[in-house]
DNA sequence: CACTTGACCTGTCCGC
DNA sequence: TGCGGACAGGTCAAGT
């Protein structure tokens, strides 16, 4: 899906946009990409949208919450009353008419807005949830990288869960640290000058140091540059991230290195395309 | 227990 | 053009 940065860009986008507003119709188009009842978000309104690793929540009035998980292929898109949208254009940053074939779930606000769940793969998800139960879902994840309490400390003993494992499969394991998917993970790698297949265990103490400070740097730059959007995502507004135009290894196979000029290589980590430079990684 | 692989879905791209 | 296979931002369950 997307990671951290697509997540809170998202959230940055609809939360001045829909804080206040009520939610007057919910419609699922999709019924497995709607968990809950229907009826706990009707008529309710939003008082605030926040962010948790990959996952976006509404709460609203009545202590409900509308949590989203988009997985590979999903999108949140807001559509004001007015907007026009501008499909098919050759360099449109910006998706077509919604609703469209990928649309599983629309929220209708008061104000005539409406929130657009999108997903082609039907992978990702929208539930209903209690705040109460909410901690349920949160649990085991691992600290938020973008918070003060990730400190290297911190970073350190959750990667003592893990030893023998390649260090970007750890990285990516949302109980070790909240947010970091498949394209941050790379690049976090690549600042860090560390081969994604190395194992925890034999990573040196200056290393796990450069590593804890590159992924909090390259999320913050994914937020800067508005996310990835290598096919799917886009904001809030529709738009498409930027990222990417920066990446230095991720989809950049048979390419040359923006640090030493070699080539980009790809292989296969945890099942997962891996992207690297085998120069500038040991 | 620690770690790896397959399944969930739909669409696109690439080679023959 | 058509067809088969590989692959795609994530996360579970089942397998070794």
């Amino acid at each position: 899906m997307p990671e951290l940065p697509e997540v809170e860009t998202i959230k940055l986008g609809l939360q001045g946009q829909v804080v206040g507003q009520t939610i007057k119709k919910i419609e699922v188009l999709t019924p497995k990409s709607f968990q809950g009842d229907p009826r706990n978000v009707n008529g309710q309104k939003i008082s605030n949208v926040f962010r948790r690793a990959k996952m976006l929540g509404v709460e609203l009035g009545n202590s409900w919450i509308v949590l989203f998980h988009l997985k590979m292929t999903g999108q949140i898109i807001l559509v004001s009353n007015r907007a026009r949208f501008v499909g098919g254009h050759p360099t449109s940053d910006i998706q077509g008419e919604m609703p469209n074939n990928s649309t599983r779930v629309i929220f209708e606000l008061d104000n005539g807005s409406k929130i657009y769940f999108n997903d082609q793969r039907k992978f990702g998800w929208v539930k209903a949830i209690s705040s109460k139960l909410i901690a349920n879902s949160f649990n085991s994840l691992g600290p938020e990288p973008l918070e003060e309490t990730f400190t290297l400390d911190v970073f350190k003993s959750q990667l003592q869960k893990r030893k023998n494992t390649p260090v970007k499969v750890v990285i990516m394991d949302q109980t070790v640290v909240a947010g970091v998917g498949n394209i941050y993970a790379c690049e976090a790698l690549f600042m860090a000058n560390i081969l994604p297949t190395r194992r925890i265990k034999d990573l040196t103490p200056k290393e796990v140091s450069k590593l804890h400070q590159a992924i909090v740097d390259v999320l913050t730059l994914g937020i800067k540059h508005g996310g990835s959007s290598r096919s799917h995502y886009v904001n809030s507004e529709g738009k498409k991230g930027h990222f990417l135009d920066f990446a230095f290894v991720y989809n950049r196979s048979g390419e040359s290195c923006r640090t030493c000029q070699e080539v980009i290589n790809k292989t296969v980590v945890g099942g997962r395309g891996t992207f690297f430079c085998r120069f500038c990684q040991r």
